[in-house]
DNA sequence: CGCTGACCGTTTGGACCCGAACGATTTGGG
DNA sequence: CCCAAATCGTTCGGGTCCAAACGGTCAGCG
């Protein structure tokens, strides 16, 4: 699975044909005609597309090169990532921090654990909750993938200084904090 | 439709209960721990997971304030924006300006021709490819949507200063572009 | 002890997401 | 004129994503 990237709004884009494909000036250019009459916040636009756009380009890449030779989707990567690293951990509080729904992770888990990656078994006090907990396959592939995970990463942020990419981090953690409240 | 937030690489996430959520330090501790024997490059994997966050935090806000009661979802709305800013537009190169692949598009468009915000006609000079165009009623919907979809945007990116935003979205330009070579 | 309300994970229905394969159409060369 | 290669949008199979509803379980109150 090769997600691709170049859209505005959107996770993922196929590379650009003649003409297929235009530029966000051009864009900002066709917003500006057709709404002369409004007052946009151009920048806030910009900076909202541009976000998700980096998100789907970070989340495809990392995809094509690193995940889906281990049999990994993004979001199986993510659960498996939360189990290893906190261990064994109810399901309520892995969709939490996976950031997913329960309903989502259901079937997230119920994917990984038909691949052998991790198991789910009975909260030995409380039936209503389930634990997970990854297999010795699991573990192994996490050891292997991590490594080759980061590098991605920081290959990903390589066109940037360390102190640009601590800004953008701090400038992103700012308008999610805003949220929040 | 509400997606919530705060999962490290996914796009949504629920309310953090006690206990369930921890915070992204705490995570970078823990990862540490089970990882002290590797190089790591942090500052990359706190970016790569804030932009994945700030992306579904955008996604889920603009969603459940402004897209849901239209009966709109993110990528409808990103579908309906693109045929609004080109015109008449040729299936596969609205598939790329809203970044999804052309099988999704086919998707998205038989959801929104189904809601009457589009139409899709064969190309007069090539039977291969097909045009599609806002209705009458899409038009009106995106003249009345839009507005406010700006105005959440701006109050997504408000709690950042004008600069701030405009360093923001030239460092996700920056790691994207670095990708597309 | 029994009952009610809350919590948990799963299921349901609908929407989206991809790559690959397919059938229809077009193009260009022999 | 015919055929092969390329292009297009759709279909297929599998994965994900959500909210809401459901059945099972637990806690606390009367």
């Amino acid at each position: 699975m090769t997600r691709s990237t170049s859209g505005h709004y959107s996770r993922t884009a196929a590379q650009s044909p003649a003409g297929g494909h235009h530029t966000l000036a051009e864009t900002e250019s066709a917003v500006s005609e057709r709404l002369a009459n409004l007052e946009l916040d151009m920048g806030s636009m910009a900076a909202v597309q541009n976000v998700y756009r980096a998100a789907n380009a970070f989340r495809n890449h990392l995809e094509s090169t690193v995940l889906a030779p281990h049999e990994l989707t993004w979001t199986g990567w993510v659960v498996l990532w939360v189990v290893w690293i906190w261990g064994d951990i109810e399901t309520r509080h892995a969709a939490t921090e996976a950031g997913i729904s329960k309903g989502t992770l259901t079937g997230v888990v119920g994917t990984l654990e038909g691949r052998g990656f991790l198991t789910r078994r009975t909260h030995p006090d409380d039936a209503r909750r389930v634990l997970l907990a990854l297999t010795a396959k699991g573990k192994r592939l996490m050891s292997q993938v991590f490594p080759e995970f980061n590098r991605e990463e920081a290959r990903l942020m390589s066109a940037l200084s360390t102190d640009e990419v601590a800004t953008l981090t701090q400038g992103l953690r700012k308008a999610v904090a805003s949220l929040d409240d």
